[in-house]
DNA sequence: GTCTATAATGGGATAGAC
DNA sequence: GTCTATCCCATTATAGAC
């Protein structure tokens, strides 16, 4: 029976191709880069991500998944009703974007990268977060009992796109000031005190 | 004594490569491609353009050239106060993302795709075109008499990088939608009728 | 047998030569 | 415009270390 390979070894992989496609884009990212500063063989690699596609899917599937988490602990430690939630999700995104190492929103990001979803696999990854992400902010709009909630979700949603972006290019004080009066609109826009 | 070059070549070369760049990336365009589909000779391009990088400056050039074009228009068309100037940047931008073959602002996608400067020219035209858009938001909001000037600014702001990013990965639809929201609320926001 | 290290392959990139 | 030089890319094959 064949041993177990090491159990770290696609972890470390995944993490440190991770750290490289954000950091730098994923076009700019070379498997031989990712080879050298993971540590480890350019045949285990290519065992447990057959393709560099399949490296960049697992990629955005993991940050999904953080970013999931970090979106459902915000909304667990925020009141109950929708007007909380929905300032909740837009300060979660505040406090993230106020990062020092933040560079954006990673779907966001290789969609720019990848207008043409020549890469079906993490093109989709990425379509279906944001689409995720959006129907949240649609279904609390929809509770909070507002006379237009689509409209109070696009005004929302055009708060979080502008927080992302903003990271992408703007310095960290600039950030700051985004992130401020971003949650402060968000507030005014629900009706919070 | 020498011919002068024909004169709508640069232009040609210029144009073709600039459609390719914005509709699938930087590095989604080889220069064999911008040849082949400009119709020089490859000769001819080097001459106008030594590297890549250099048309690449030109690229994001010309583009930075109609977008103030388009807003000093849009600006002269508006009324004078900086009311209705602030509220018509905004729309212009919307007006301009709802167009079919929009996808998104060609700074904020090159420097999502090469967040590392490595190429110094086209990311100083980058950076220079959105330091002045704010600028000039950040002048008209300071015009307006508001308690807080440069949290207006903030906002507005953000309402135009969410504009933009949108178009990078919605469809045409939801881009009408957050375009009428990104009116209405910068409307709410200088406080006009 | 599991992994690393390195060479080799085929393709496409920029750029230059003629 | 075609051809070439040089390089980097993803991917595969080979050789060897523990």
């Amino acid at each position: 029976m064949p041993r177990t390979p090491a159990p770290g070894t696609r972890e470390r992989i995944l993490g440190t191709a991770s750290r490289l496609f954000y950091a730098h884009g994923v076009r700019g990212v070379g498997m031989n880069r990712i080879i050298t500063e993971a540590g480890t063989g350019k045949n285990l690699l290519y065992v447990h991500f057959p393709t560099k596609d399949d490296l960049v899917a697992a990629y955005l599937g993991r940050t999904r998944e953080w970013r999931a988490e970090s979106a459902r602990r915000a909304l667990a430690a925020a009141g109950e009703g929708p007007r909380e939630q929905l300032v909740a999700i837009v300060a979660e995104v505040a406090r993230i974007a106020d990062r020092s190492d933040f560079r954006g929103c990673a779907f966001r990001n290789y969609l720019a990268e990848f207008p043409d979803d020549e890469a079906p696999a993490p093109a989709a990854v990425a379509r279906e977060h944001l689409a995720e992400s959006r129907a949240t902010i649609e279904r609390l709009a929809g509770e909070l009992g507002v006379d237009d909630p689509a409209g109070l979700a696009e005004q929302l949603w055009l708060l979080v796109d502008g927080l992302y972006v903003q990271a992408t290019y703007r310095d960290r004080d600039e950030r700051r000031r985004g992130a401020d009066a971003a949650v402060a609109l968000a507030r005014r826009l629900v009706g919070s005190t």
